[in-house]
DNA sequence: GTCTATATTGGGATAGAC
DNA sequence: GTCTATCCCAATATAGAC
């Protein structure tokens, strides 16, 4: 049951997941209205009540649309899911690339970057979301990649504000957006655990 | 349904986690034989196929037992997980103490910390059991504390082997804890995600 | 203590009317 | 495109025999 092609079938349109496949630069704008609307619900959902509350009777409940018309436009729930991953994806990335090139190259950008950052950590709620459908996320190939492009994506965010700084090795730097990424995750992990515990130091230690 | 408290039946004996809340050193030695196989069963799917997989069917078919026997020994399912917690909490904590503790104190221990954390990173395998397992765990107070400790604990034990390097102000020495702890996560999730980038010159800067 | 058998619930998928 | 109704199956929980 797990790990299902959805079936193409007869007298329908290409699923939702299927033209996805095709596209190369839009995520989830240009989506019909009712596609929209259940991924939106999906993503309350998930942020809400987490991963394991993502069935399809609550998503269809949340959009107020039916349980068909998830298999409609999505094909099947791994559907849904790559779909919202990707718009996940999508906005994550968006949100940080805007956050800092708000400002000018240079220092004032490196510190934008670690407000930022450390706001994230701060925040839970977004990181909660990716820690719920990592484990998921882990064991399906298509998903797994999308977000290791996402991590890919935010160590050159990260490279590209330290770029400004003045020269330094070039591998530091790498293993030094690796690194700033990692503490962000580590610290949302043991903050979200135990948010008793002093994050503000430990920020501008660094 | 969720959130139940299992329910004291009569003719029966206190169920095990009724019984784990009483204990305060040990925790899955002294379990009963088929108490024990269930627990083992259960942690190896987990490690295998991921918390999705841990149904009351699977874990009966792995230890060679009824379905059944769960609900006698651990109450219900969450009872089960409790242990589960419990037993890897317990171990994880143990093989780090009994690690750092092979060698005497000073720069020789920071360095044994230092290659064993490594080693936790590229590990994945056991990273992995904690991280399916946390999205459930968070939302169970019972349970989120128990790994709360879990992190404490690790943080006594980096500050441990720390401590014994000259002085060096106290504050900043919990927070190059918690941000020790932190990079092991977070490095263990872009590994998980994606090996083929560096982890060892990331390591060796620090 | 352990098992078989069953009750009950809920999830995912899809046929077929509109 | 959207909905209702239904099918099938898996999962948890538990009653009751041994």
């Amino acid at each position: 049951m797990e790990a299902k092609v959805p079936k193409r079938r007869p007298g329908r349109p290409r699923t939702r997941q299927q033209a996805l496949e095709l596209r190369v630069q839009d995520p989830i704008e240009s989506l019909p209205p009712t596609a929209r609307r259940l991924l939106d619900a999906a993503r309350r959902i998930l942020e809400r009540d987490g991963f394991s509350a993502l069935s399809l009777s609550a998503v269809a409940e949340e959009a107020d649309e039916s349980k068909a018309s998830i298999g409609y436009h999505f094909g099947n729930k791994e559907g849904l899911i790559v779909a919202l991953v990707d718009s996940l994806v999508h906005e994550a990335n968006r949100s940080l690339v805007v956050q800092t090139h708000r400002y000018p190259l240079g220092d004032d950008r490196v510190r934008v970057l670690m407000e930022g950052e450390r706001k994230i950590i701060e925040d839970t709620q977004s990181f909660i979301a990716l820690l719920e459908i990592l484990p998921y996320a882990m064991r399906r190939e298509s998903i797994r990649s999308r977000i290791a492009g996402l991590y890919a994506g935010y160590r050159s965010t990260v490279l590209d504000a330290l770029g400004a700084t003045q020269g330094t090795p070039k591998n530091e730097l790498a293993s030094f957006a690796l690194l700033t990424i990692a503490i962000v995750d580590g610290l949302s992990i043991q903050y979200a655990l135990d948010p008793d515990r002093v994050d503000l130091e430990a920020a501008t230690q660094l």
